[in-house]
DNA sequence: AAGAACGCCGTAAACCTTTACAGTTTTTGC
DNA sequence: GCAAAAACTGTAAAGGTTTACGGCGTTCTT
């Protein structure tokens, strides 16, 4: 195995000013320097990470825990932290607490203890105060995208906004009963987003002066299927469906359109559904939606944490709470039109 | 911070006590054992990680690289891996090539020579000799899920049957134009998977004795847009429009759906499709498929390697060949029916 | 009861870097 | 041309663990 001896030796220099060399130090010549990697070159050398590690503290890795990989909103986070970090340099240690119980302690016992991570980046996710304080403790910088995380940095949407806007859309286009399909914070380690997307859609039902009734409130998990279950309960009823439905996610959305056309009713004609979030497939099945526009988030929330990790100032690693906005667009398709019922 | 002395300290013993009573090695005593246990339970001691793949050599690490994560297929293998890997105590490090050229190369070099990882785990990739030499000259495992690699071991459905029996359902259906949407190898990195899909269709054909029309084979790069473009294509030319269509993935068959349904015609009274994969949208969309099991395919290539790696023995690290064949399922639902054209 | 065998345990080397510190050479200013 | 400053370079310690090896005490054998 090639280590940094061989390089000093074939460059005639010693070790330290490889060192130096190869990670763009000052202190060293350029005729050095052009030797040390020229010999690295040809030997093939590349320093054992896990020295590098041992000797600076530092391990270039970031480590993110999501509750899931396998719905569009994590993947598509995912896709764009990876996408920012390995372009600057950083590798990505993968968690998921989809593992059940007891893999959530587990996880963040190990990311803090054994110290393989500079930095944490969790998504959707709510930390308890004793994760929090174990982070914080080691000074490794947490950022959250997804949701307010009091006590740490955090990057998502006006979620309550996000919720008013959808609602409102539906109401400039004349609805009056409309109905909601909300996430569901059933398992405890998801947030607040639920919470607030629903208070969004309260607070534009009450500034318009519009009736809300418990029946057109429903909670689904954020799937497909579980929109398709809800938005037929509430719209299969005859005695006081709506005609409009403002999903709190895009999967619930297509659930609910086909819930509707299963049971005979026209999307928009007779029944407008918007999403939230800006899923792909919306584009094919002409859901008005949201955008939050997900992929730049996981880029944004990945550069963040970076640009933390090398600003290197110690005041910097202390998690300060800092709620960074994202900014959303109303993207209205074909799935939400002008109320057309006779009162 | 605490280490392994000062837990050494706290029962009494050294450190290579503390060593063998964490590892659960021999050469302890019960007593000393216990106490070790109690120590480090009480100063909240965990190894340093890099400190330990500093010293063995191993690093409970796996990399897992894959082309795309926000795809689905991509993402559901992840899921799977990362439940398997969890579960067995492993690490996982996430690659994805999806962040354009120069990516790959990098990211290939550093997984292997900074060993940072035990072994390797790649999706639908089909590596470079030079990559697969590089790997195995270090003994680091490597398998590949989805598609056979040569040299290496490999776990993969059989993607020519696949083709076949999808073919064969709606042959079996009296369809006799049968079109195929096939995948897209256009990006260099990914599979022969297109091509096998494509071949198992014509050879069900072939076989039944039925045309084939170039104009009945399209090609998309797996994604709902492009399975939309493409049908669009074959089923608006009224010349020459099949009555069946096989789409190599789920995603695309959704995209053949609604661009069916855009043209005027009725899934499945006018038109047929089938796709391939098992996506759960699918179940909304009525979508007959052929079922992968994809998570079950990660997970299953994720305790393949972590069993390479913990048997230890030198020759099972040697990268035999060894294609293990994922069996599939055919699901019939209400895209695919019998043909009802006129002759 | 003496010697052998065995089970425990501790010391110290090894793993591979980075970097503080001290030493050497070159440049600069006058 | 000389002193001082600056730039470069090398030696060696540090980082935290695992583990080979040797020492010691206990148990077993005869």
């Amino acid at each position: 195995m090639v280590g940094i001896i061989e390089v000093a030796q074939r460059a005639g220099v010693s070790t330290a000013t490889v060192s130096r060399a190869l990670n763009g130090k000052s202190h060293v010549s350029a005729r050095a320097r052009e030797r040390v990697l020229k010999a690295a070159q040809e030997l093939g050398y590349v320093a054992s990470s896990s020295a590098y590690t041992l000797a600076t503290g530092r391990s270039r890795n970031i480590g993110v825990v999501l509750p899931f990989i396998d719905r569009w909103f994590f993947s598509a986070v995912l896709e764009g932290i990876v996408n920012a970090l390995v372009s600057r340099g950083y590798d990505i240690t993968l968690y998921s607490l989809s593992g059940g119980t007891g893999h959530r302690e587990r996880v963040f016992e190990d990311l803090v203890l054994r110290k393989r991570v500079d930095g944490v980046l969790t998504v959707a996710l709510k930390l308890s105060d004793r994760e929090l304080e174990k982070l914080t403790a080691l000074k490794k910088p947490i950022v959250g995208i997804g949701g307010p995380i009091p006590g740490a940095r955090s990057l998502s949407i006006d979620d309550e906004g996000a919720g008013r806007l959808a609602t409102q859309h539906l109401i400039s286009l004349g609805h009056t009963e409309i109905g909601m399909i909300a996430g569901n914070p059933a398992s405890e380690m998801d947030f607040h987003q639920p919470y607030l997307r629903k208070t969004g859609y309260q607070e534009a039902l009450l500034d318009a002066n519009l009736d809300f009734k418990p029946q057109w409130m429903a909670e689904a998990d954020f799937t497909v299927g579980g929109g398709y279950y809800a938005a037929k309960q509430m719209l299969g009823d005859p005695r006081h469906n709506p005609t409009a439905i403002f999903c709190a996610s895009d999967e619930m959305g297509f659930g609910a359109i086909q819930a509707a056309r299963d049971l005979g009713l026209r999307v928009p004609q007779d029944i407008s559904v918007i999403g939230l979030d800006g899923h792909p497939l919306g584009q094919f099945y002409g859901l008005s939606t949201i955008n939050q526009r997900t992929r730049e988030q996981g880029e944004h929330g990945a550069n963040w944490i970076v640009d933390i990790l090398e600003s290197g100032e110690e005041r910097e690693l202390a998690n300060v709470e800092h709620l960074n906005t994202w900014p959303i667009d109303l993207e209205v398709r074909s799935s939400t039109a002008k109320r057309a019922r006779e009162e």
